[in-house]
Formats: structure tokens, sequence, C-alpha cells
DNA sequence: CTCTATGCAAATCTTTTGCACGAAC
DNA sequence: GTTCGTGCAAAAGATTTGCATAGAG
């Protein structure tokens, strides 16, 4: 969690922010964005971007769900879904289809792959470069670009295996 | 239900098997495999095992329903899915989920990584051999064995590229 | 005030499961 | 005859949508 000095708790109502940090800057930067396109700026979306900014792993519209509603209880999935989407179409999240189960978000500005582990779900994160044969083969059969910033490849990590 | 002796075939008469065609003897092969593990041959499932060896793309579940009910109206999607599933744990299936939609089902035979257009949704099937580098990368950096066939690589094709 | 976002319920869509009956061996 | 497979209905899980209203600008 990126606080910044003297701040402890997330919930200020209606308190200006004189000097947000990090995460909490970009946060404010996509509330911004949204507004720009005509969106309004709600407590649902400031939290749901806080949750995403903070940790930059995949989650699940669920997991995004629930640490929303830990701060405002009564959010509803579908308020998640419907701004995931938003910032989806805004070009801030992306989201994968990872093996079975719910799809996964993520910021699309981290540009990382990662590796999943089918058996017990943890992830690795790898650099862009472990793909680069793969897209310049893809390039040169098929004249595909992949997408290096939406990726993850299941498989069995090092204790599962 | 079963076709028996006196049965029709769609492609030939002549089916009692002195030389069946190269799908169907593989369709046999399967079931003579189902049968050594204790499972009965039944007609939807020498029917489904056709659908699958006659074209070796990825068709989903309701597609594959769809043609099997051609050939036996009253077979219930649920047991596609159970059968899929068992033809799965023989390893005589795969299945992977290409973006949204449905999962897709092929032979592991025909085992093979996608490529998925973001903007058309156009797929390219692509040779395992593409993902060998990666494979041995993400092995001997992170120990990490990847499933080739079990999702499927975003980007822009040829045309939306 | 105007227009967007939200909560809620219900609908969709895909896949799974419990159960009783019929088929394969 | 015993065991397995199937049809049917209903459930389950994830996501979407219609609608009235609360809330941002």
């Amino acid at each position: 969690m990126s606080k910044g000095p003297g701040g402890h708790e997330p919930d200020h109502g209606d308190h200006t922010h004189p000097e947000v940090s990090g995460a909490d800057a970009s946060v404010e930067g996509v509330l911004a964005v949204m507004r720009e396109h005509g969106g309004r700026v709600t407590s649902s979306r400031r939290i749901l971007l806080g949750a995403l900014f903070a940790t930059r792993e995949h989650r699940t519209a669920e997991e995004l769900t629930a640490a929303v509603q830990a701060q405002l209880p009564d959010v509803h999935p579908s308020t998640i879904y419907r701004n995931l989407d938003e910032l989806e179409r805004l070009g801030v999240v992306v989201h994968s289809h990872i093996g079975h189960g719910p799809a996964t978000y993520h910021l699309a500005a981290s540009a990382h792959g990662h590796l999943v582990c089918e058996v017990c779900g943890s992830t690795v994160d790898v650099a862009d470069t472990m793909f680069s044969g793969l897209a310049r083969q893809a390039k040169a059969d098929h004249g595909f670009t992949i997408d290096p910033h939406h990726f993850a490849v299941p498989g069995r990590c090092a204790n599962c295996g």
C-alpha cells in the first residue's frame, strides 16, 4: 500500500487531496480521463482503481468486488463488471481467460507476462523478452503481431511440475 | 440405438471393417481403448469421435452436439460434455479457452497452439514448435512447464495488424 | 436540472450434477 | 444380472441487462 506521509485511512469521504502518492496519483489520473469522456467520478470507481493499482497481479471480478466491498459494502458485483468494462474500453485494464474459472483483470500498463500454475494457482511474472522469439516467429510465419501486454501462459510451476 | 449390421453410414455402405478408412480406424481404435478401461461403446460416442476426427479443427461443445444430433437427434448436450470429459481423461482430446465464448475441443493428436486476433476474432492454428523456445526458457529460468495447448495468444492478425 | 452510475432482480450462457431408466457387456 | 451411459431437469457459476432511482456535474 502506498500511503503518503501522515496518511493512514483511505476513506476521507469529501476531502480534497493536497498531495497524492504513487498509485493514488494514477488513480486520480484515470478518474480525470473518465471525466473527460463524460463519465462521473464515483467512490466505487476510485476504490476499484485503487485495488487495481495496489497489486498489479491478476484478480478476478469476484476478488475485486470483495476488495471494493471492504470499503464500500453495498457495491454490487454488476457495478464492478460495468466499471471494468468501461475501464477496458478506455484501455486502462485488460482481462484474460486463464485456464478454467473466471476471467482475470489487470492494468494494461503492467506490460509483463505471467506464468500461471494450473495446479496451485501461483503466478510467476516474466519479462517481455521471454516472448520475443515467439513474437518474431508468429510475425514471420503468420504475419501475426502478438500482444505482449495481454499474456498469461498456463502450465505447472516448479513445485507442482 | 446401435447401428450394428444393416445400419447406415453416410460415407460408405461396406463397414464390416476389413479395411476401414483412416479416421474410422482411429475412431474404432479409441473405442477399443475406452472398452479396455471398462467403458462401453455407444452410438453417441462413435459419432462424436467421428465428428472429432472428421475435422481436426477446434469445435465448441455446442457445435459438436449439433454434429452428433444430425445423426442421433436425441443426444443430450450433457452427454457430449460427459463424453468429452472422458475422452480428455484418456488423453484423446484436449480443450482450450480462446478469448471469450465457450471452450473449444480438438484431438490431442493434432495438438496445436492458437493465435487469436483481438480485432476481428479470427484464429490461426500454429505448430507446437512455435512454443518450444518459450517452453525451454520458462523451464530454464523459472522451472515452469508451459502448457501450450490450453491457452491462446492474443494479438493482431495479418489483416488487422 | 440533466444525464450518468448504481442497486437489485432477473435473465443469459456455459457447464455440471442428481436421479431413474435403458443399454452394453 | 451387474455396471455404465444417457436423457431430463435442475443447479451452479460467471456475466449481462432492464428498470427505477440515487448521485455527479
